[in-house]
DNA sequence: TTGTATGCGTTATCAA
DNA sequence: TTGATAACGCATACAA
């Protein structure tokens, strides 16, 4: 097996706790002699020694380990925020473990099980679905907890996440002044938190300006560009089509984009289009889309320095943070006067 | 702190053996009666149990945890292999553990440190930089380990990778057998593994079909779009500009598409473009890109499969493998005539 | 069917 | 300046 202190110990002659000192402690303390020192320094070397974090965390109640648990590691927004997250963690000296919960609230309870099994000292999460009794229990048993991308009221956690309501309707803001009306919404996932929040935003927005609901124009079921595509095929046939859609985000915008060109429909000059999220190629779509951004790395920032605090203070008031999006204008939304929008709308339905 | 078995055993009566064989046994073994699981069982619920791996994991000297380390979580390639991983080693019981070193070498040396301090039962490693020296290391320490994305002859170290160098010829071989003769090809950052494979593929494409390999046309330094778009505003103003390019990576690609709109060289009449990499959005960009597509999901199968055999024998044969990319032909690329070459590169001259 | 005792590798307390 | 010893929580060989 590999060398213990003990090893090192009886090599040298001296005493685990001498070995231990001069080798994890801050070894001045103890007035430890120079000999010593490098005596022991050298043999460790030679054996090959290795810290068993194991031991040291059963011992000391503390593992410097983070744990992450996110619904989809392949999705940019959350693989950005794995790496912002790991490079905030690594300057206080953490590491974290990651857990990919495939979108299965089963696999995010036993993610959560294993991470608390490991002992972490803390756990960052953005659970699945919209129900987070679980999470509550976990901050219930005194584990400094943060969640992300994610907030609720009904539960007393700290929290960072986008404001996605008021993304929402940056974007629907923008369309609007640029004369559309008669605007889609195409969805992601139903029930889910992004999905919702983001329909919220849409829906207030009209609201707020005094344009009624159309139903028909609420459409799609998940965040794949296969339902972009198709439910921009329906939309586009629709008798009174819509002269903008927003999509819930950047891959059902990627479909939306592929039905538009396909049935020969000009983005912007027919139809303007905005999508949550703005991942790198955005911007190199024919056209550039206009896109609300997340701010990942104030979130991962944000994430970390609440979670420190937790560490530090248990029983400190909750925190929620909410942060604000950005809409990025591309070239994806053209003004739209009443004319122009007949106009489109008789050129659509010969299609 | 949180319950031990300790806790359960003067709760119940029972002594901390049994409560360990009923809560983490298969318990049927000690023939333990009904009664005494059950009450075990529900005192342990009670009092809110949870095992602590770090106490199991030092007496058993084994952790069920499996390292990663990569250089760039949120490249798409990397956090779908991490993806694939995850679930491919959740099926076998193990959690993992990532390390996200940036690129950096430094930071991978310590996270290598991290992780085996970490005790875990095994390692997955994509390197940074082309020498191997300190992996072998490890390997020599008996500590089983798999390199991934990367494969070197100079180190004894099991190794399962995409054979890049093929993926270029399929690209390079598809762009000349369209009649193109002068083909540019856009690097990314050199001395990479990625990089270094990819240009010796495109080396050696036009050595086999006896095209003299031109130095101008080999332009580039990093996977980033700028330099795409940067070289191929070059390229394009080149005296005997190329009718083709072929990019190291899909995030240079997108650059190289964007300077061609902004020069207003259509793609693919005016000029043909191939990539290496596959991401999610390359089949929606105008046009479609051909490009070299890897094979992630198994590549984390044989990563796993590779890793549990080593395992089991730590002292069996080296195994390299070497998976074979596939080219998705798209509409980027133009068959060309020896006539339209010359009205193509006149045209661009004005530029 | 259950209990006792030991050790995994480390750190911390106390003593020398 | 260094050492002996206990404890962290668990699993297991051996006893009963």
């Amino acid at each position: 097996m590999s060398t213990t202190l003990k090893d090192i110990a009886k090599k040298t002659g001296f005493s685990v706790s001498t070995i231990s000192r001069v080798l994890h402690d801050n070894s001045k303390k103890y007035k430890i002699s120079e000999e010593t020192q490098t005596k022991v320094q050298q043999t460790a070397k030679d054996l090959g020694y290795r810290l068993n974090t194991l031991a040291r965390g059963l011992r000391m109640q503390k593992t410097y380990e983070i744990g992450l648990i996110v619904p989809d590691i392949a999705n940019p927004f959350f693989s950005a925020v794995c790496k912002n997250l790991a490079g905030e963690l690594r300057k206080g000296g953490y590491n974290f473990i990651v857990y990919d919960t495939d979108k299965d609230l089963s696999i995010e309870r036993s993610a959560i099980k294993k991470v608390l099994e490991k002992r972490v000292d803390g756990l960052i999460i953005a659970s699945v679905g919209q129900e987070f009794s679980h999470i509550q229990k976990i901050r219930d048993a005194n584990i400094p907890l943060v969640m992300i991308d994610r907030c609720s009221d009904s539960v007393d956690v700290d929290s960072v996440s986008v404001d996605n309501v008021k993304g929402s309707m940056f974007a629907m803001n923008y369309l609007i002044k640029e004369g559309h009306t008669r605007i889609a919404f195409i969805q992601g996932t139903p029930g889910s938190y992004a999905n919702e929040t983001r329909l919220q935003g849409y829906k207030l927005a009209l609201h707020d300006t005094g344009i009624a609901v159309d139903k028909h124009l609420i459409v799609g079921n998940d965040f794949r560009a296969m339902n972009g595509y198709l439910e921009t095929k329906h939309l586009l046939k629709l008798a009174n089509p819509p002269t903008a859609i927003f999509t819930a985000g950047n891959i059902i915008a990627l479909g939306a984009l592929d039905a538009c060109k396909k049935a020969g429909v000009r983005v912007p000059q027919d139809i303007s289009l905005v999508t949550f999220d703005d991942p790198v190629f955005t911007p190199y779509l024919s056209p550039p889309l206009t896109a609300v951004e997340q701010p990942i790395k104030k979130l991962s920032e944000m994430a970390v320095a609440i979670l420190y605090r937790r560490m530090k203070n248990h029983h400190g008031m909750r925190k929620t943070l909410l942060l604000e999006p950005k809409l990025n204008i591309r070239s994806s939304v053209a003004r739209i006067s009443t004319r122009k929008n007949i106009i489109h709308s008789t050129k659509i339905e010969k299609n």
